[in-house]
DNA sequence: ATGGGGGCCTGCCGGC
DNA sequence: TGCCGGCAGGCCCCCA
């Protein structure tokens, strides 16, 4: 699932049953994700209370009573799935395990949290929350896009000079956070710039105008809760529905949606990742 | 230093 | 129906 909307979906989703909330009961089912888990993972969990769910990039971040955080990456199938909370009118019984079922974390208000992760590509860890900052994972992270950090100014800056392609340059997490390929497919077809153009060659009108589109993709995006490919589902079962805005992702051979335009989406692969872009708008 | 490609995993979809 | 290749939202690491 997991690009900045989407992660920050799933936050708004887990709030209610976990942000204040004590973890009853931690299950750790396998040693590792991505990585190998941090020694004695339950235990450390287990009678801790959440301070604060926060988010950084693509990680969620929850604060523990004892002083230690917990950080959660989703990858690439990673899902949070919460069962036994009262919602609305309806009491939702806890239903079988399933296949993938990683970690359970059983809240002391009734609610279960279930890390279900197909493929693996995501990441828990414990660290010390007065140093979360300085992660491996989470140091060398670049700007969150709706923060005040990332300016026009910022990025005309960071991408004079670069030889790589546009697109790679904002795939990558160092110059800003919580990008991935749909979001940046969708950037690059408002701002009308084609994927391969170098980053240095923007002219500074096009970079500086990366800033406000970033903004506006994203803003978007998180207002409808997310994109659902496949069967990625909000932390409440809830499908998002942003998939349907896309303009470029995913949509080779369609017409390009640009009112006279009439060429059709195209596709082309960098890094091994497919972009989707106008031949005529982005140009 | 910077940029590109491989690899990690499983599941799904389309084509034969 | 069944098998197989290709593809997938991320990101670390190695190599040139």
């Amino acid at each position: 699932m997991p690009e900045l909307p989407e992660v920050e979906t799933v936050r708004r989703g887990l709030l209610p049953v976990m942000e204040g909330q004590v973890i009853a009961q931690a299950l750790v089912n396998r040693p590792d994700l991505r990585w190998p888990f941090p020694p004695r993972m339950a235990e450390r969990l287990t009678g801790a209370r959440v301070l604060a769910l926060r988010r950084r990039s693509k990680y969620i971040l929850a604060d523990l009573s004892t002083g230690e955080t917990l950080l959660i990456h989703l990858g690439m199938s990673g899902r949070m799935l919460i069962s036994g909370a009262v919602v609305g009118e309806f009491h939702h019984h806890h239903p079988a395990p399933e296949k993938h079922d990683h970690v359970v974390l059983d809240m002391e208000g009734g609610a279960r949290v279930t890390f279900n992760d197909a493929r693996r590509f995501g990441a828990m860890d414990l660290l010390d929350t007065a140093g979360a900052d300085r992660h491996p994972l989470l140091t060398d992270i670049g700007p969150e896009p709706l923060g005040n950090g990332f300016s026009e100014s910022y990025l005309v800056a960071h991408l004079a000079g670069k030889n790589t392609p546009i697109k790679s340059a904002l795939l990558d997490q160092h110059l800003v956070a919580g990008l991935g390929n749909i979001y940046v497919c969708e950037t690059l077809y408002r701002a009308r710039i084609h994927p391969a153009r170098k980053a240095g060659d923007l002219t500074r009108g096009q970079a500086a105008s990366l800033v406000p589109i970033i903004r506006e993709v994203l803003t978007e995006a998180i207002e409808a809760g997310g994109s659902s490919l496949r069967d990625y589902r909000q932390a409440d079962g809830e499908l998002g529905y942003f998939q349907h805005s896309f303009q470029v992702y995913g949509r080779e051979g369609d017409p390009c949606a640009t009112p006279g335009c009439g060429s059709v989406i195209g596709r082309i692969v960098q890094s091994g990742r497919s972009s989707f872009f106008c031949p005529t708008c982005q140009g």
